[in-house]
DNA sequence: ACTCCCTTGCACAGAGGTGTGCAATCATTG
DNA sequence: CAATGATTGCACACCTCTGTGCAAGGGAGT
């Protein structure tokens, strides 16, 4: 027997089924409703505010486990001893599933509760931007802008490129890897040597 | 005497008021009100119905003025016979100030009207992914992504970095210049010298 | 002065979304 | 079997925004 009852177990398994949702959802059309996310979860609007009293909660739910997520990568990152240059191929590498996943997140940062996803984001963005600037102290990274933003712009590459994906040329991870490092400023030989090393 | 009387070019003036507040607002959130437009633009709501029966052709409007404007500036571009990177870095240098105005269309690409939008986007789209192909033929712009994906990439890095410019830091069209060069895959001390070069 | 007509203010209907209340199911649990 | 509690279906009030109608102001044109 588990230690959690059949009950409970069903439960999450519903919560989840309509976290998923909604982050799909969502991602399609950011101002979609409430009844829009239950029908697409298989249950009931009255459902979900059972599990989230308000749509707020749902959202902040959604770019918490997002940031969860991606600060999880960014761990793993850290504990790798590599070239700056050959983390951050790491990271886009693991990022790229994720990115498709929560592509909210770009929409969400405007809208109503932008500033708290701005906050929530915070870490991940100090933390990147600590990577970048270790790379600019070493010489692997451009100077062209500061460390803060640089992260910020690369990292944006990498979403951006996941959103033009289902359109046509279909770009996949070794072009977002290839592209970010590019941003970063690093040549075009070391991000293509990089991007297929990555691939193995 | 001008062809127009003074009771049209009052008219036109505050047509154009609301087109330039629309602009600003939308920018800082997509989903305002037109009441908030309207208080925003010194009239009452009722008058902006006035000269937008819907709020759809408010906002087609815009994207119409934007397009144009683009448009324009592809054609300067057209029309000069430099290399294919310093063509872009002057694309880059006359987009820039519109980046910073219609940093809406990035929003607005999504949401209801996306589909309308991205129509009107389309010949822009379409003469810069020549330009880039251009560049890629020539040798001069990397082929790491197929000519239409790279144009939108290195044009979505522009308004991306215009995005972020009232953040810290403070990105100039200096960084947007070299940022989107090697995005193209322009070496960094290339985009570097075109940067400058333009400048002057 | 007299006439346009753009603007204003207010009222209204409608649509669509949110969040809540409550009784009725219905499967799990004891 | 009986109790528990998640889920459902329907009700409702509330809010915000949209788009329209209409009468009254007020400045430009003649």
């Amino acid at each position: 027997m588990k230690p959690e009852s059949a009950r409970a177990r069903a439960m999450e398994k519903t919560r989840n089924r309509i976290l998923d949702v909604a982050r799909d959802i969502l991602g399609q059309n950011p101002d979609a409703g409430m009844g829009d996310i239950a029908t697409a979860a298989g249950v009931v609007r009255r459902t979900v505010y059972g599990y989230f009293p308000a749509r707020s909660d749902l959202v902040r739910t959604l770019a918490e486990r997002a940031v969860e997520e991606i600060t999880d990568v960014l761990k793993e990152i850290d504990a790798d001893d590599a070239p700056v240059d050959a983390a951050w191929a790491l990271f886009v590498a693991r990022l790229w599933p994720l990115a498709h996943r929560y592509r909210v997140l770009l929409a969400l940062r405007r809208g109503e509760q932008g500033d708290e996803i701005h906050a929530l984001l915070g870490s991940v963005d100090r933390t990147l931007a600590d990577l970048v600037q270790r790379g600019q102290d070493a010489g692997t990274f451009g100077r062209h802008l500061p460390a803060m933003v640089l992260g910020q712009i690369a990292y944006a590459t990498v979403f951006t490129i996941a959103d033009q994906h289902r359109a046509e040329g279909a770009p996949d991870v070794r072009a977002a890897t290839i592209t970010s490092l590019l941003v970063l400023g690093t040549s075009a030989s070391r991000a293509h040597e990089l991007a297929d090393q990555e691939e193995r």
